[in-house]
DNA sequence: CCAGATTTTACAATAGCCTA
DNA sequence: TAGGCTATTGTAAAATCTGG
């Protein structure tokens, strides 16, 4: 992990690692690419200062070691959450902690056994010292309901109470098993005006090409972060013939452009991502080049290095590390290329939606440099080539390196973009919807308001009660096309 | 022979017991 | 008391099937 120092850091990043208060819980939001891992981890030294043990809990093993490859030396304890709890729990009551189903932690349980747990020792036992969680949206309220309960636990004196910093993104998905930041600000009972409450507004990580690029494929838009000053090249779409060319194509920018780290990301399924692996070690020894090229795929730790996460080295450039797109996740690179966007299968029907956030995803990894090769068979672009954004958009820059390189202006021109940009307006609008509905009573509400500040639009047409009264979905889609969502996302910011 | 659908297989991670 | 062992089971990848 690339580590700013403390005068590197911007004044609201160093906000947090200076004013907030070192006890109870404090939260950190804040959209993709605004540094929170960094500044997850600059709290972390600052806390560790104090003598107490400072546990840094990340969402899953490749990041782990991401952030663990920070080149400061540190007693902090960097663990994935499901082991952390079993060390934390088996210590503390000498046995397993109880589980709804296989991979469901029973928090309710956990919650009720601190509540009652009259013990001392064992009280003693399951203080943590102070406790920081990545990515904390994707863990259960009951999970910070549980630990309040020990926080603020009455039988605990001041002095050994253990403390909770959780960083969260805004970009919400709403499923059973995650919290929405108004839930986790409930639980944690953080405000702004204790400085427990936290917000990253401005994009670090990310050239000002390559965010408003992935904006592109940002279905929920209202938590895009502000755009960052760096400037930078365009991402590139490049047509190339076959898997050895992309090869060469990533092998000859290593070269050229000496101390990068550079992630290759694939689509497809495995088999995908250990062909591109070969390829690239092919290209590697014919060039005779030094750089590391490493890859990780999901497999048995025991069968082979490639499979365990333990193996990757990050921050030591020149290096190409080669993943599935699923495994990217909070991980950044100086340069990313997206590989074998053909091998995935979901093109166009409702899965395409999946396709679309894991797009942005991929797209949002790159620091500096975001490519995107895409092999051609035969002389016609791919199906999945509408997918990306449109000439017109000026979002990227289109290339070919094929026999047929002459043509690709004229063989871009019969892509039907505009697909793709009706069906991700599609999905914005059915999202919103989904979120304005969640409101319950204040629905209504901030329905007529919508109306109200588009006074002038076509909408009033079709009369305003039928939209407040009734309360359809697809009507509420239908208003929400008329208005245009990125409309709809600021009233809907400026209301919550 | 192929693309998509369906079936089979392999894996990840825990519970609960055991052991050094 | 931490770690080993194994049955267990949902999920995801791989293998196989199928109809044109």
């Amino acid at each position: 992990m690339r580590m700013p120092t403390f005068a590197e850091l911007d004044s609201d990043q160093r906000g947090i690692y200076t004013e907030s208060p070192a006890n109870r819980a404090v939260l950190v939001t804040g959209p993709p690419g605004t540094g929170k891992t960094v500044v997850a981890f600059h709290r972390a030294l600052r806390l560790s200062k104090g003598g107490k043990p400072v546990t840094l809990l990340m969402f899953n093993n490749v990041l782990s070691k991401y952030a663990d490859s920070v080149d400061i030396e540190h007693d902090i304890t960097i663990c994935n959450l499901h082991k952390w709890v079993d060390h934390w729990f088996r210590h503390a009551f000498k046995k397993r902690a109880p589980h709804k189903t296989r991979f469901d932690i029973n928090w309710q349980a956990i919650g009720k056994t601190i509540r009652e747990t009259t013990d001392i020792s064992i009280l003693h036992r399951l203080c943590w010292g102070h406790l920081i969680i990545d990515e904390g949206q994707d863990f259960p309220v009951s999970m910070y309901e549980a630990f309040m309960d020990l926080i603020d636990h009455p039988l605990l004196e001041e002095a050994s109470r253990p403390t909770l910093t959780v960083f969260a993104d805004e970009n919400q998905t709403i499923t059973e098993n995650n919290s929405t930041l108004q839930e986790i600000r409930q639980t944690l009972d953080v405000g702004v005006r204790n400085k427990r409450y936290w917000r990253l507004f401005k994009n670090y990580r990310n050239t000002r090409e390559i965010s408003e690029f992935s904006t592109f494929y940002q279905l929920t838009g209202r938590s895009a972060a502000k755009a960052p000053d760096r400037g930078g090249m365009k991402p590139q779409v490049i047509m190339l013939p076959d898997h050895a060319a992309v090869a060469e194509h990533i092998t000859n920018f290593v070269i050229n452009n000496g101390q990068v780290e550079v992630g290759v990301l694939s689509f497809g399924k495995k088999g995908d991502v250990k062909n591109i692996y070969s390829e690239l070690n092919k290209a590697k020894e014919e060039k005779k080049s030094k750089h590391t090229v490493q890859m990780y795929v999901n497999g048995p730790a025991k069968e082979s290095i490639h499979h365990d996460a333990k193996y990757l080295k990050f921050g030591t450039p020149p290096s190409i590390t080669v993943l599935h797109n699923k495994s990217s996740k909070g991980l950044e690179f100086d340069a990313v290329f997206i590989v074998n966007m053909h091998r995935d299968s979901r093109a166009f029907d409702a899965s395409a939606q999946e396709l679309i956030k894991d797009m942005y995803v991929v797209s949002s990894r790159a620091r500096n440099t975001l490519f995107f090769d895409i092999v051609c068979f035969g002389d016609s672009l791919p199906q999945i080539t509408r997918l990306l954004p449109s000439p017109e958009s000026r979002l990227c820059g289109y290339t070919a390196n094929t026999e047929w390189k002459s043509e690709l202006r004229e063989k871009l021109k019969h892509v039907p973009w505009s697909e793709t940009e009706e069906m991700a307006d599609q999905i914005r609008a059915d999202t919103l919807a989904d979120e304005i509905l969640s409101l319950g009573d204040d629905a209504p509400l901030l329905l007529s308001s919508l109306i109200e500040s588009s006074k002038k639009h076509m909408i009033l047409k079709h009369g305003i009660k039928e939209y407040t009264s009734g309360l359809d979905k697809q009507n509420i889609v239908r208003l929400i096309k008329e208005i245009g969502c990125h409309r709809v996302e600021k009233d809907l910011m400026t209301t919550a």
